[in-house]
DNA sequence: GTTAAATAGGGTGAAAACACCTTAATTTTT
DNA sequence: AAAAATTAAGGTGTTTTCACCCTATTTAAC
């Protein structure tokens, strides 16, 4: 019998190597090679000997995160098949990897078995989601439209700097711009990310990643 | 020959079993079994023959976190070798869990080699530390007395709710204090934590573990 | 049993954050 | 080429946050 082939993406390395194992103690599975992120992914890919059939991918990495990586990997190889494995419970970061195409979202905590029918469900009808995805997923259709909320650059750059302990002012200074521009910015994104105060702002930062404890 | 016993507490399952299976493939370890948190573990250990030779421990936890464990185990099972695994780069964490007892500190992405040498050396020596970890130490011995902040309860139920979008006043209200009282329960933390502002309480209140994201 | 500390609260003033509304130049879309 | 959107910035006023002062009980320590 042939043995599909998985290529798993993790920054981290033990966990690399350990769910490599458990993919390798799978019988219809075999891991082709590990990746420490999207970057390292996609040059490997280059070579066509490369090209698994799924990939399990991390969410949170660094360098290229597993959003910005699915989406790239849905336009250039659309017969990959994603499966996302992160702790990332966060129904907005969910749905974001399910738009970017993945074919499913496993959290770190199933069982081993729950992984391996995700490999097979995946390679035999071509998705698979755990009900607690599922119920996830379905609470956050009623709270309307989040996950679609588009960042420019220099909306990142200020959040970022906003999850500081520098005031507007400084953060002002630090991009260049004048307080008062700063100061729309920050009611701008109140608005789209339906936040109150800056706490708002660093809360919402942490959760989608775009800052980093 | 005699194989050591291991046993894992770490709260995803999946990464539980993988790494379970990483330390059983060792040809000196045996994993005893895992447990998902600290509570679980304590439970176990009253069964005498469930004391192994070392515990991986994970450090972010429910119910009963990997240091305040540690702690109970360096009173109760003072033989018992625990070695902390986790992600948690930040200096006050890794200080706390050596602190409270851990014989060593692996961070998540290390090669599965340095798990193993780890394991050995705790065995023969007692203790095992990388260079990376050491070094982090290093780094913070000059930033003078990190890690012994003691907060108390209603402190911690304060911080909790700076995590929020809430006002102060707000706040107040909930604690059932008057804003005043709220006024010195900041300021004090503020000396306390070393830090400028609210956003510098919410970062310092996550780092930590205080406030779960 | 006096001293120390922890706990809860008050006053005042300055700085920062927030709300809301307007404008002007540039870029993008149509 | 005109309309619309984006980016940067100013004005003004209120609320919140923060800094630094101080006081009265109640516990805990010596």
């Amino acid at each position: 019998m042939e043995l599909h082939s998985v290529v798993i993406v993790e920054d981290h390395n033990l966990l690399s190597q350990a769910i490599a194992g458990l993919v390798n103690s799978f019988n219809k599975f075999t891991v082709l090679y590990t990746c420490k992120n999207g970057k390292d992914l996609l040059t490997k890919l280059k070579t066509p000997t490369n090209i698994p059939e799924i990939i399990l991918m991390d969410v949170n990495m660094p360098i290229l995160n597993g959003i910005e990586t699915t989406e790239i990997l849905k336009n250039e190889y659309p017969n990959l098949k994603v499966l996302a494995l992160s702790v990332e419970e966060n129904e907005t970061t969910i749905i974001k990897m399910l738009k970017a195409g993945a074919k499913g979202y496993l959290l770190k905590d199933v069982e081993k078995e729950i992984l391996e029918t995700a490999l097979i469900e995946t390679i035999t009808h071509g998705y698979y989601h755990t009900k607690d995805v599922s119920n996830i997923l379905i609470n956050s259709l009623n709270e309307g439209n989040k996950g679609n909320v588009k960042l420019k650059e220099r909306e990142i750059e200020f959040l970022k700097n906003v999850c500081s302990e520098m005031t507007y002012k400084q953060i002002a200074e630090k991009m260049f711009l004048s307080p008062k521009t700063i100061d729309g910015y920050r009611d701008n994104l109140f608005q789209k990310l339906e936040v109150k105060n800056r706490i708002g702002l660093v809360l919402y930062a942490i959760k989608n990643g775009i800052f980093k404890i």
